[in-house]
DNA sequence: ATTCGGTATCGAAGCGCTTCGACAACCTAT
DNA sequence: ATAGGTTGTCGAAGCGCTTCGATACCGAAT
């Protein structure tokens, strides 16, 4: 293994100098620069990064903690888990993966032993045990979804109130006036995860403000538990002719059900769901649909820790306004008969 | 900050009795023990992991590379890196999260850096570009997926040519004489990933075997391309009466398709998915698969690896033996007409 | 009583890097 | 010519930990 000594006297230097050309934090002559960087790429050096955190107190690793819950649509953790590492990259960060599985003492480990210089949270629920770890810790951190208090926080989230009113919106302005809403699993309602209840509340009191009736129904993924969520709806409110769905895994079976049932979308029925757009495109009709922004909610979590960690950037609650693409599957309500 | 040396003072002993403790690398007294592991409570002391790092030359991290492919089917990929993150921790060990962006370089940065003292590389194409480097570094290292040339690495995969038989062994013991693959996207083929070729392998040769006539396509995920594919299909080989899907995202679509087209499954065309098995469960109708054992390659994955990295464990390959799963979706050819 | 092998503990060296203060060497303004 | 300010480089002191002798003590065997 090549070390900065060895560096250093291949080039004819000491030291100190070989790390501050490394770092730049002091000027250096070009030519000596251009003679140590010349040593650097035939010797093959990398420095090594224990004795770095060790001298500089500063890993330049970030924490992303991702919780293991098998309820939640997990292609949306990945691509923002994926954007959070690839961004981080960009900084100069590398990403350790920690799971839910060893609960809020991960808070702790991680911030006493120095492993991570930051770490970003994600599925935080209102009220969320990590919380008081890492407040007590002053571990700089960015939260992906919003608590119920975000004082001393940052976090960075799509506006799930926002999004809400605005599916309501696109459907009431179309005429409906009975709409229902086929939301995430009954363990996500349970467990308080700030979006669901959030998007609820946008769907909520956007819909009394435009006096349209809403129906809302938790439900698991697949094909079962949505025939049955679906017949509950339709049995308790015949005239639904529309729908949001914020289950990813309950749109396609929603989509065969109706189709199987005879009910055309958009002719019968217009649905909207909250999903990534990939979901929204490549389903069996092309869905209107509000998008989840996964790799830019990475991307500003990112952004927004390595700003902090660089002594930049204060706490801030960042909500991503929603857009809304509309597609095959809204359009007027049917004219009652 | 709380060091070694603090609660070496805390608890009356020196740092290196401390230290002997943490690690049971030499016999402690039970009342000395006792002490310090007071004190560490007390203290609230984390060891640092730079420090730890540095003067141990290990880093206690396993760096995990999993590409940025977006053709592949990601909740396999977050599957296995949950898989791989959880069981690495219950050795001791934390998971750095390298995304494909960096590219092959990212081997070298990484074990010349000493950041992570193996790695596990997902993904890996039949003649991986990152695999000379692997070879160059004597970096511990071990592979989830198959390459051409083996020799000198650790593998851990499904058994992807024994999944191929045994698909066609089932429709053919079923009385199945045409069948048809719907295969993973064409990039996927072009890539030359070693899963998606071996299945194939196995699929072939098996019906050679059995003398029934097989029909592989190549399908990107999703309705419409789904939709092409089938037509094809059954345009070509319109006695087509089971079907081999490898590709997730298409699974939901050509259920969708077939019932529309008023195929009944499995009284007119049997379906054998080679998918996870919630995916196989939660479908509109419960598919007959193979499953994707993704926990179980990250565990023995991180398991092989801590293996090597212990001293013990040898350069091997580990192919899991594919089991399927009946479920409705296959019955009887239906008798020709 | 003396020696021997264990067991339990300590002190010190050093892992590879960053960073601070010191110091030449040089340039400018007086 | 001299003081004052830059600029570029070096030496040394750690960062917090592991680990290798060395040492001191004990009971068992001679």
């Amino acid at each position: 293994m090549v070390t900065l000594a060895e560096v250093a006297q291949h080039a004819g230097v000491s030291a100190s100098t070989v790390s501050y050309v490394l770092s730049g934090k002091r000027s250096i002559s070009a030519t000596t620069r251009q003679r140590v960087e010349r040593s650097i790429r035939e010797l093959g050096y990398h420095p090594n990064a224990g004795a770095r955190a060790l001298a500089s107190s500063r890993s330049n690793i970030i924490a992303l903690m991702i919780p293991l819950r098998t309820d939640m649509y997990v292609p949306v953790m990945m691509e923002i888990a994926i954007a959070v590492a690839t961004c981080a990259r960009t900084h100069g960060y590398d990403v350790l993966l920690l799971t839910g599985e060893e609960g809020p003492d991960a808070v702790r480990r991680v911030a006493g032993s120095g492993l991570a210089d930051g770490m970003i949270l994600m599925d935080v629920e209102l009220d969320d045990e990590r919380l008081p770890l890492l407040r007590a810790t002053d571990q700089p951190s960015v939260l992906i979804g919003l608590p119920a208090d975000t004082t001393g926080l940052t976090c960075v989230d799509l506006d799930f109130r926002a999004t809400g009113a605005l599916c309501v919106e696109h459907l009431a302005k179309q005429g409906h006036q009975d709409i229902a809403v086929i939301g995430e699993a009954p363990a996500v309602y349970e467990r308080h995860t700030g979006f669901a209840e959030r998007t609820l509340d946008g769907l909520r009191s956007r819909s009394r403000e435009l006096g349209v009736r809403l129906l809302h129904r938790p439900c698991d993924g697949g094909y079962d538990a949505m025939a049955v969520t679906l017949a509950r709806i339709l049995d308790e409110r015949p005239g639904t002719s529309g729908i949001i769905v914020q289950n990813e895994s309950a749109v396609e079976p929603l989509l065969a059900l109706l189709r199987q049932q005879g009910r055309a979308v958009p002719e019968d029925m217009s649905v909207v769901a909250i999903c990534p757009d990939q979901v929204a495109t490549q389903a069996s009709v092309r869905l209107t649909s509000v998008a989840i922004p996964a790799q830019e909610m990475g991307r500003h979590a990112v952004e927004h820790l390595v700003a902090k960690l660089e002594g930049r950037g204060r706490d801030e609650v960042v909500l991503i306004a929603p857009e809304l693409t509309v597609r095959t599957s809204t359009g007027p309500a049917p004219s009652r008969s």
